[in-house]
DNA sequence: TCCCTGCGGGAAAGGGCTTTCTCTGCGGTA
DNA sequence: TACCGCAGAGAAAGCCCTTTCCCGCAGGGA
């Protein structure tokens, strides 16, 4: 590789001098060596070394990124909102796939601190896991100790900067929507236990249905993958245990579209046997047939407010933003089958097989 | 942040014993040193500054990738296999998008340059555009001058190593299934004409038309952005210009669920008035209502290869690995409609009205 | 004419790390 | 006892840039 002395050379200037012509300092330079530098930087097609430019230079620019996965469409709408801030202000984005797995958040944290980056983002939900919290918010906060900034997206175990989507009231929402259509035999589908966003979600939901002076018993929920293939698998778990279900509430859309397929696979009619509610309004719920009810979440502006939140001047006290979530009414909620008024709970054992016939 | 030589004084050694024992180096060093050092580095929170260390190291160990975006599934199985070599290697991937903007393509070969990684993946479509091909080849050439390693994934452009997806073969197959399903008038949603992987994707299509004795004609063909709108958006315009179309290949899936979603808009039944046959088979085809009828290209496969290509052995000759394509029979092609089985081009305008209503 | 100013350019000092080279001191052999 | 060899540690030379500091020179004012 060309290095910034060959280029001085052939240019007959000292490397100084070419590096100014390079950066375009405020430093000026005559025309002429200006042009001969030019004229050798193109012929030997010289590319600055980036990390010696990083070394040398002690501004630190570039941000890191940790999510469980980009290519989940959940992850793929916040990233496009930490790029959208990012790419305004020049800087570069580090984006790192945990793969939720808490070992490698760790690791990743480390590197991208090694990397000296200028901000650090963890996207995704946290874990309940004390042993894991405490080594990461060590780490984060040796992190910070040196100038970095960090933001955290939906995660409660921070004591900085936090972006949260509303996990709690969208569950109470998608709640409320099903007990007013009726609906009393309700089943969950749920990610991992070990997932802050799942119980939140949970959580809200079991309020809204207490609310309603129902129950949400734990023989009521399936934990799976956060899937597609996790809701699909759970749903039939759920199916089998209690066929009297006339509701689903799926805790994100890909389960919820496992869930459909499920459903689809046993010839159950949505919303006219089974009513389903989804989580997060990823591009693909309008898509599917039926359209998928849902409850929305503002994806890509919490990662514009998380990256501006890291970007912008510090703030001595931590700023948490609440995100609303909204329930978006689309073809797969709809009122409980007449046969089913009553609740699954309180009907004969016979009547319930039947009703699920 | 900690350096090394902080965490050398407060051990009390040099830099260079403290660079050994964090590095495992192969040089002996006594243990009571070590534990010294290592006490150190956990004291400090210390993490290796990477620039420094790549600038010290001649050793090159990043991938850099760039495609379209990682969070088009396309990519994102492409991505999936990239990672699962890499990983095995021990290599971090930088993965930049270029969201289809050629000038960005080429400042992202820069830039990775600058970042001295080992090699440079381009996933994605080529550009029939001359001069950006001349440019692209330009600088990967200088690139690989000093020892970088280059592949591209589904590029026709490059004259080193390449996969590439047997689009041509692709476009065939769903020719041939709709020929044989007595389809005529058949219509093409078709992404940017500026692709390669359009133009290659319509080539097939058309050569399995002509072989069946029939046509492509371009007004059949409507180009639109590579994804779920654009297919809507160009499904409406074919249909609007031709009603009496009984199938539709769209050039990709998320075209092809558009496409979908106009025809359900229209009431126009899947596959019993109208057949969709959409390309690449990525997750969600199997999920959409009819289950979409796919080519399958092999992209994790592709990804797999690609890597293991730049990460091996350099060969003399450029190798070129043709990945074949596969057509995937779901729920969206049918048998054309007994009233349309002539050819819609030799029906009568009226009846064609009628037809179409 | 002399001095001061200011401009354009180069020398050189880092920035944090790795690695070669060098040095010290010890044990072992003749 | 004298010498050799080697293990283990440190000194120092880079790796490739940026940027401060300094220098020479030309032009302008007194």
């Amino acid at each position: 590789m060309a290095t910034l002395s060959d280029v001085a050379r052939r240019a007959g200037v000292s490397p100084a001098t070419a590096s100014r012509v390079i950066n375009g300092s405020s430093k000026p330079v005559t025309d002429e060596l200006r042009e001969r530098v030019l004229a050798a930087v193109a012929e030997l097609q010289y590319v600055p070394n980036a990390h010696a430019q990083l070394l040398a230079r002690s501004h630190r620019s570039a941000v890191g990124v940790i999510v469980h996965d980009v290519s989940d469409p959940y992850f793929a709408e916040i990233t496009r909102g930490l790029q959208r801030v990012a790419t305004d202000q020049g800087r570069l984005l580090m984006i790192c796939n945990s793969y939720r797995d808490p070992d490698r958040e760790l690791e990743y944290v480390e590197l991208l601190r090694g990397h000296q980056v200028a901000a650090l983002i963890l996207a995704g939900s946290g874990y309940h896991d004390d042993a894991f919290t405490r080594q990461l918010n060590e780490k984060l906060a040796a992190y910070e100790a040196t100038g970095g900034r960090v933001a955290v997206i939906g995660r409660h175990e921070h004591s900085g900067d936090a972006v949260m989507p509303d996990n709690r009231a969208g569950g109470h929402l998608a709640g409320r929507e099903l007990c007013e259509l009726g609906h009393r035999a309700i089943g969950v589908v749920a990610g991992p236990r070990i997932l802050t966003t799942t119980t939140d979600r949970l959580a809200g939901l079991r309020q809204a249905l207490t609310e309603q002076g129902r129950e949400l018993p734990e023989r009521r929920i399936r934990y799976a993958e956060f899937d597609r293939d996790g809701g699909a698998e759970a749903t039939a778990r759920l199916l089998d245990a209690d066929p009297g279900l006339t509701a689903i509430v799926a805790l994100n859309d890909s389960m919820a579209i496992g869930a459909l397929a499920t459903l689809r696979a046993r010839s159950l009619a949505v919303p006219q046997q089974v009513s389903v509610v989804g989580f997060d309004d990823m591009p693909i719920a309008r898509d599917v047939t039926p359209a998928l009810t849902t409850v929305r979440l503002p994806l890509v502006d919490m990662g514009v407010r998380a990256m501006s939140l890291v970007l912008g001047a510090g703030t001595p006290a931590p700023r948490v933003e609440v995100l609303p979530a909204e329930l978006i009414r689309r073809d797969t909620a709809g009122p409980v089958p007449a046969q089913r008024r009553e609740t699954a709970d309180t009907v004969p054992r016979a009547r319930r097989a039947d009703a699920a016939s």
